[in-house]
DNA sequence: GTCTATAAGGAGATAGAC
DNA sequence: GTCTATCTCCTTATAGAC
């Protein structure tokens, strides 16, 4: 990472892309020093350990997830729309990462129960999630009747997309994510 | 793992159990052997690498699930039910795994695309997984007219359980799970 | 199969000088 | 902020004796 950026963005920056596509057990502190080019006294005055560093990574996660998808949905006011550009934008989000999947997933099956802190960061970002989608379908159902509960519908909606998000990660494309944007334009 | 099982039993049976726990970077080859109560030298006499018993690993789960599949559905003669059942089998095994998820979405998550052999592994069971399902749906589609095309269903369902197993490995519930049965028997 | 020794390197983290 | 040194421990893997 350029050194154009504060030091707190480069390790941020480096850390991110290394635990992404690596793996965060994968991914040592010397690794992360050296290709942020910070000296490891800077790391450790920022964050006070590893697991720090990978709370602090979700959190920025969390943060850009959803700023850049309101800017992907600002202009789309038509609800059914919104949903299927919702899907729209995890595509684009695969299609530029080499298919790796969630963030969120990913550090969820590399750390299980380990860490108390890392568990509620991840099933708070997938709880945020599944509530926009549900805010959605609240819109949704003002304008025409719904097929099935509303609860139902929501989860569907958020399961089937966090499926096809870790199906793209398994086989290195998005046809799961396009099938399931085929699927949701059918049961509405 | 007790002593009488073979010295192979021991060291797989342990492996998987820790690298399912605490994930496969996180498990040393050091705690694998003192936790089977084997030589270190007896390890690498079954096994070339770490990484060649993680695939074996991989490998007997693969064989496990489906196994254990067919007796868990042997009398049920209903395709409706059979699907339905599956689930509840998935429900079972998260039951008895502190809902920690599926072995295969956990080592994807964690390896990504290093090791072409585990990618294939993992791969492959999860098209056998979707394949199973499409089985059923075939079944089904004999004795009635199914809501939609078949591809898609298949997608959807099976779709629909990974995203409800990785849900309930990120909130430690089977929940999720429920909730797709219950959308299962509507769309039917 | 067991045991011990060892290679060769990496891990996370701390301390002190500049 | 930088640098280097260091601590303690662990990692995968190999070799050889019993």
């Amino acid at each position: 990472m350029s050194r154009k950026n504060s030091v707190n963005e480069r390790i941020l920056g480096t850390a991110s892309r290394l635990f992404y596509r690596q793996g965060f057990h994968a991914t040592g502190i010397n690794q992360i020093i050296a290709e942020a080019d910070i000296a490891i006294g800077s790391l450790y005055k920022h964050y006070k350990s590893k697991n720090d560093l990978l709370c602090h990574y979700l959190e920025q996660q969390a943060k850009t997830y959803f700023a850049n998808l309101e800017v992907y949905l600002q202009d789309e006011k038509k609800p059914l729309l919104k949903i299927l550009k919702l899907i729209d934008y995890r595509i684009k989000l695969q299609d530029g990462a080499e298919c790796l999947g969630c963030h969120f997933i990913k550090i969820n099956a590399e750390m299980g129960r380990k860490d108390k802190r890392v568990e509620q960061l991840i099933s708070r970002h997938k709880q945020h999630q599944r509530d926009f989608i549900e805010r959605i379908i609240d819109e949704i159902g003002e304008t025409q009747n719904l097929s099935m509960d509303k609860e139902t519908l929501t989860n569907i909606v958020f399961l089937t997309i966090e499926g096809a998000v870790v199906s793209s990660s398994i086989h290195g494309n998005t046809d799961d994510l396009k099938s399931v944007k085929k699927f949701i334009e059918q049961i509405f």
